[in-house]
DNA sequence: CGGCTGATTGAGGCTCGTCAAATGTCGTGG
DNA sequence: CCACGACATTTGACGAGCCTCAATCAGCCG
């Protein structure tokens, strides 16, 4: 079982060693298990600010988490999701080059980043688990990357739904996490894109919408021939 | 000066301790000191194709290179252009998930993964600095994406123009080392909007274009308010 | 039931893509 | 030195796709 500290500022926290084995079942999970301190954050609530010292590494224990970039304008473009399992907020540098949000109300450890340097100086097996995680998201990103730049507006939309799915090991009846505006600022699209997109989907029954937040898949191997 | 021994192929090549350092007076340049092979590349050979084993690192000696992904139709977005000193080609896994190529005939420090393991196992300082590597890349991808997915085509020919006489060291006067074409898929978008973002840029009396692959900074400061 | 928030739908416009033609650039050979 | 061809770039006309603005609809909570 997880442990029972809860803290809102991890500094200073009780240190707790929650068994993470559980979430590593799964193929794209690292173990990486360290000490750490849960934090809880309400729906919306900032989990770090652009800018911001980067003194912790965080895993999403419950809930979801957004990571963001913005322009000065305040056009917004989601970088990733982050579910349950998955780290986010670790950076090379002393500053925090992204924003982290709760999407809903969500649980995470926060991990030290001093704890982990004196971890990763000792052990090369963990040093190793770090970079992985870098190297890991930055495989992603170059997804995205290539997602916003040459696919069009129902490619993207399908290309997300069935990662999404994947990633929740749900991959028949999706309930998702985010908004429409959370998933049009990853997509790079509008909420009004997205909608008329899940629509269309829904038109040439490739997909199913019992609910606004669900999504049951009727064809997945058209949605899966057209985004990949 | 740089070691003399070119070789087509890396393996069994003999290894060279080139001088690096000069490249390393610049900020964005790691040290990370390592024998490795010259390779020369002549314009738009394959260095390496995704899916490949990953056995090397790259290091640009001089030229430029471009990586690259594609989906399965043929539209290509290319992740980054590579400039002398810059590194490429470091995976974590097995296999390079990216494709790259020389822009114009180029010559690269191929040095092998199986050498940098060994000596990262043992020197904390230099696995830091392939670490560094990683996440810098990931920097420049996450900024890459947000472009991609929230900036107009002014915005995005403008940033890239500002990023790339930075990066060569031109600020006042840059030589394109790529042409219109890798622009565009660096850019996500078609030559001719990128032709036509050009002149358009040129008409505002921003820049010059006193040849195809020549452009004269003439208006800094509106060019980097726009994209910023 | 009413009000609030989020999602959907519709009409119209703008940006960028597509296709085609013209122009420019560069290397080769006469 | 110029002529030529191959290729890259620019320009133009037009259309498609996505965005903007606005109205409507659906859930949800008091």
């Amino acid at each position: 079982m997880l442990a029972q500290v809860v803290l809102q500022n991890p500094v200073g926290g009780a240190c707790i060693g929650p068994d993470v084995a559980e979430w590593d079942a799964g193929r794209r999970l690292s173990a990486l298990p360290m000490p750490g301190v849960r934090m809880t954050f309400a729906r919306g609530e900032e989990i770090f600010g652009d800018g911001e010292p980067a003194d912790h590494v965080y895993r999403v224990i419950s809930g979801a988490v957004r990571t963001y970039r913005m322009l000065s304008d305040g056009r917004r473009l989601i970088s990733d999701f982050h579910l349950v399992g998955d780290f986010f907020g670790l950076e090379m540098g002393q500053e925090h080059r992204i924003g982290a949000e709760a999407i809903g109300d969500t649980e995470v450890l926060a991990v030290r980043r001093s704890t982990l340097n004196r971890r990763a100086a000792e052990d090369c097996d963990l040093s190793s688990q770090v970079w992985r995680l870098t190297a890991d998201s930055l495989e992603r990103t170059r997804e995205h990357a290539l997602l916003l730049g040459r696919q069009g507006a129902c490619e993207r939309v399908c290309a997300f739904l069935l990662d999404l799915a994947d990633r929740l090991d749900q991959p028949a009846d999706l309930t998702l996490p985010m908004s429409r505006q959370d998933m049009a600022d990853y997509l790079g699209l509008t909420i009004e894109t997205v909608s008329r997109t899940l629509t269309q989907l829904q038109a040439w029954n490739w997909i199913a919408l019992p609910a606004v937040r669900r999504i049951v898949f009727t064809d997945r191997a058209a949605m899966h021939r057209l985004c990949c």
